[in-house]
DNA sequence: TCTGGGGTCCTAGGACCC
DNA sequence: TCTGGGGTCCTAGGACCC
């Protein structure tokens, strides 16, 4: 155990997949740039990926139904969402931040964790060299980005969210506490809107509020999550910085352009979601246990159904006749269709599952 | 406002085994 | 013949992340 304290950046890319697209059209630069589903005039389904800071000024905000964007802002650049593009970019961001850390973690397409404890011996250097990596992607890759530098990673997180866009916030752990106090809850990792509104009943809104509330009440009513959210506000996080280990579950999903009854259409649309689940798996060599469909109603109202098998298979056949199997039994003549979705887990890496047999 | 898609983790009940 | 307790796996649902 090293006694040195620990120092964390949080790097977050700005306004990602917009700035992308920004970079590879020119002519968007100044321009509101809305990625995500197509809006169709207003009658889109979907939502909105990522937006630049232009189109944020009409109110548009990201994870926003694309019809609702469309009426706030039908002038704006609308671009559907090209991941390839935007997982190329990552992968050469990503490749220069990992560099810079003795540990690196990456977090969603854009994000990543750094532990640079033994690369520096004080926040002023951490802070010089997070001038660097900025400088470094910027040069290389056009994209600016913002930096949190904390104690830890749940600090370092909020504070990369401080300033945006190209922003660089350092918080030292004796700051820590005072600097989360003012800012509502929602900004801690973990709490979403259902823990927000939990929260709001108990007459928590900021962190600090929640700082000063019994933490044996916490535990109580929150579980494990409790004491979690008791020691986040008081700026405590242990969890450490570490790669990401294999993926769990590999999945496709298809939300239909109208709810449809026809049952043909959804076992269409089944198959191919399962080739192409097949496709990753093959791709990266697994073999697979578990597979859970999903269904999801016109009213929204969503089931999951799954079925594990006494042995690993990689065999799309088998994929597609049970994925079939646990859809039909959710599909009802009532009922439109509004998402169909196939998903696979509980992996076997083939060369073991070899072994086996 | 009428709600995407790809993931991870947690919980709770039930089956099953010793 | 009225019924324990621990461990593990499976299933469904839900919260949360980007």
């Amino acid at each position: 155990m090293s006694g040195k304290k620990r120092i964390i950046f949080h790097v977050d890319m700005d306004h990602f997949f917009t700035a992308v697209e920004e970079r590879e059209h020119p002519e968007f630069k100044g321009k509101p740039v809305v990625v995500g589903a197509d809006p169709k005039e207003g009658k889109g389904r979907g939502v909105v990926s990522t937006c630049n800071y232009e189109a944020r000024e009409f109110g548009v905000e990201s994870g926003m139904p694309i019809s609702r964007a469309w009426k706030l802002c039908p002038e704006a650049i609308y671009q559907p969402v090209n991941y390839e593009l935007y997982a190329k970019a990552s992968s050469e961001i990503m490749g220069i931040l990992r560099r810079y850390a003795d540990k690196f973690e990456q977090w969603g397409i854009d994000e990543a964790f750094l532990d640079i404890t033994l690369r520096v011996d004080d926040y002023d250097e951490a802070e010089i060299l997070a001038h660097e990596i900025k400088r470094e992607i910027l040069k290389n890759e056009k994209l600016t980005c913002s930096i949190g530098i904390g104690p830890n990673k749940l600090v370092a997180k909020i504070a990369s969210d401080f300033q945006k866009p190209d922003g660089l916030t350092v918080v030292k752990e004796e700051n820590a506490e005072k600097f989360l106090a003012p800012l509502p809850v929602r900004k801690l990792l973990w709490v979403g809107r259902k823990t927000e509104q939990k929260l709001k009943g108990m007459g928590i809104k900021t962190i600090g509020d929640l700082a000063n509330y019994d933490a044996t009440v916490l535990a109580e009513t929150f579980g494990v999550m409790g004491t979690q959210l008791y020691l986040m506000a008081h700026g405590m996080d242990r969890s450490e910085v570490e790669e990401r280990g294999e993926v769990k579950s590999i999945s496709r999903e298809l939300t239909f352009e109208e709810d449809t009854a026809d049952f043909e259409i959804v076992f269409d649309i089944l198959d191919k979601l399962s080739r192409e689940v097949h496709r990753d798996v093959a791709k990266q060599n697994l073999c697979f246990k578990t597979v859970t469909v999903k269904v999801r109603y016109e009213n929204f109202e969503t089931h999951t159904h799954g079925k594990t098998l006494p042995f690993a298979t990689d065999r799309l056949q088998y994929l597609q006749k049970i994925a079939r199997k646990l859809v039909q039994d959710w599909l009802r003549p009532d009922r439109k269709t509004r998402l169909v979705g196939v998903r696979v887990s509980n992996f076997v890496s083939a060369e073991k599952q070899k072994k086996l047999t």
